[in-house]
DNA sequence: GCCGTTTTCGGCCCGACTGTTTTCAGTCG
């Protein structure tokens, strides 16, 4: 699919236009661009083929038309030619803080700035500060700027995040003055990476809360504190913001600061429809606050059933909360199970009976086990022997669990020629296997799109394991072509996984949501390798919900009799 | 550039903080 080279050509051309100082509505149309085929879960190819994509609001005639031109060529000529007229180091200096388009441009015309390395230079100089509008502490945070931009990791995993968000909001909740905390932002819309943490108080008294937040022991750095906000770095690059509204406005202000930035644009556009005006202090009508104190009044004033956090990215949840038709979606409390659990036969760290009891204590029903195989030796995968073994020894264990089963399985590798690394007589007596690529990852599409085909037609596989391969901030997804897999795996009755570590969340929410409009099953596992590992269960539950799933659309949501008449449908097939 | 049961032209979400400003521009979210 080519949506995510579509999405970044707008991005591209909305930067350049930007330094250039173009219409700053006519930037943010091609940023919307951007976000909108960012966040497509259809092919994008296919929805320009029948015409669908003009009908896309926030798609018109211009963007459509280099949608078109890029599916037929592999370019936009607008963004060769625009790209072409300002030096190509500029782009990178937005990512800047601090730094702007605007300064940009005034560096770049005035001062021949091209780069980061130009900038740096001419932040040692002194014809910078003759700059209108440049004095000595503007210098002083765009230098600052720079330095936090070379020492940044980028964006961070939720899986890393959230931990921090989560003690921030414990300790400054302990303060008599907060009356209500939570955090908001896109760690409450549980997206996959995150930027920063953003924290929103209820409080009377924001100076205190504010004193207090500033001073919190693991705050390095103090960015800005005023009387209702302030900003704060902490443990190295991640920043931190926190609100501080009125208990009356709690409402109307998580709603703003959950976002995002599209879903909010859209609801101030239905308030305005309506004669409101929403901001984040309340919805107005004229002078007066028709509702503020919870998101719910918000919502239903402007005509909306609840929107959960994690839907608020303007990809439909507006429309489908006007007729509310919104999914009812799946909850951590709905997982029955795991079925992608490694114990120490491979290359976990804990025995599968350690394993077993921890899912027993989530409250889980079973669990499946599933180490690797022959090949994978680097993770001392099991051979076919040893592989025997271990489903005697889950016989064994079975005898003496009570309300719990394991159920035997591998997650056994797709070989580079695309056959499994099991025989299928091995395979048959499993009841769940996970097939998975850890080799060969530079394939052509082609090449690897046709491995994970074969694996699909072999009626012993279940489950595809991560199917992209990707690894956050690490590691691309090889090449495979997803939507001959969905359908394939739709075909078959094979399942896809939703890998849960916070690394993978493989498949991601888009493309979750896009093997379930296909009629693809769903398996939301941890790929745990320690007893705590399966905690990560919640991230996979939230970007399940990200893409919208429902109770029955997840496998491991049912229950153990109901999962293995799944189990059995290659054999009645 | 996108959009329209008030509009095919003239709008486009809204406010806090900072620094450079004597009334506001730039950045950020």
């Amino acid at each position: 699919m080519k949506n995510e080279e579509i999405s970044a050509a707008f991005q591209t051309l909305a930067d350049v236009l930007e330094i250039k100082g173009a219409n700053a509505f006519r930037v943010n149309a091609y940023r919307r661009a951007s976000r909108i085929v960012e966040g497509l879960s259809a092919d994008i190819a296919e929805l320009s083929s029948s015409g669908a994509v003009r009908e896309i609001p926030g798609i018109g005639e211009g963007t459509a038309t280099l949608i078109e031109e890029y599916l037929e060529t592999g370019k936009m000529s607008a963004l060769e030619d625009e790209r072409k007229s300002i030096p190509k180091g500029l782009i990178e200096l937005l990512e800047v803080p601090g730094l702007g388009p605007k300064t940009i441009g005034l560096l770049w015309t005035k001062l021949n700035v091209r780069s980061l390395s130009k900038l740096k230079r001419a932040l040692r100089g002194d014809k910078i500060l003759e700059l209108p509008g440049m004095g000595k502490k503007k210098v002083e945070n765009i230098r600052a700027g720079v330095t936090a931009y070379e020492s940044r990791s980028g964006r961070l995993t939720l899986g890393v995040v959230l931990p921090i968000g989560r003690r921030i909001v414990e300790e400054l909740g302990r303060m008599r003055e907060v009356k209500r905390i939570e955090l908001a932002g896109s760690v409450r819309r549980y997206r996959e990476t995150i930027g920063d943490i953003d924290v929103l108080v209820a409080s009377t008294s924001p100076d205190r809360v504010i004193e207090a937040f500033t001073h919190l022991e693991h705050v390095e750095e103090v960015l800005a504190a005023g009387s209702t906000k302030a900003s704060v770095r902490v443990s190295g690059a991640l920043q931190v913001d926190l609100r501080v509204v009125e208990p009356a406005s709690w409402g109307a202000a998580l709603v703003y600061f959950t976002g995002s930035a599209d879903h909010n644009v859209r609801l101030r556009g239905l308030a305005i429809d309506a004669g409101l005006k929403l901001n984040e202090y309340a919805l107005l009508k004229g002078e007066r606050a028709v509702a503020s104190r919870t998101e719910e009044a918000v919502y239903s004033r402007l005509g909306l059933s609840y929107v959960p956090p994690e839907l608020r990215e303007d990809r439909g949840e507006i429309e489908a909360a006007m007729k509310d038709e919104l999914p009812d979606l799946i909850e951590l409390g709905d997982v029955c199970g795991d079925l992608h659990v490694h114990s120490d036969w491979s290359d976990g760290h804990a025995t599968i009976e350690d394993m077993a009891l921890a899912c027993r204590r989530r409250g889980y029903r079973y669990m499946s086990i599933n180490d690797h195989s022959k090949s994978l030796g680097i993770a001392h995968g099991l051979a076919i022997e040893r592989l025997e073994r271990q489903m005697e020894e889950v016989d064994a264990l079975n005898a003496r669990l009570r309300n719990f089963t394991v159920l035997k399985g591998t997650e056994v590798d797709i070989l580079s020629d695309g056959n499994v690394d099991f025989p299928d007589e091995l395979l048959e007596r499993l009841d769940v296997v996970v097939a998975s690529i850890h080799s060969g990852f530079a394939q052509s599409s082609d090449q690897i799109t046709g491995r994970i085909l074969s694996a699909i037609a072999n009626p012993n596989v279940d489950i595809i394991g991560h199917p992209t391969g990707r690894l956050l901030g690490s590691r691309e997804p090889y090449a495979v072509d997803l939507e001959r897999v969905m359908n394939a795996a739709a075909e078959s009755g094979t399942a896809l996984e939703i890998n849960a570590y916070h690394e993978r969340l493989d498949l991601n929410d888009t493309n979750a949501r896009r093997a379930r409009d296909l009629g693809v099953g769903i398996v939301i596992s941890t790929d745990s390798h320690r007893p705590d590992d399966l905690d990560s269960m919640e991230l996979g539950v939230h970007t399940a919900r990200r893409g919208w799933l429902r109770r029955a659309d997840v496998l491991n949501a049912r229950t153990l009799r109901s999962l293995r008449s799944w189990l059995r449908r290659a054999d009645v097939r």
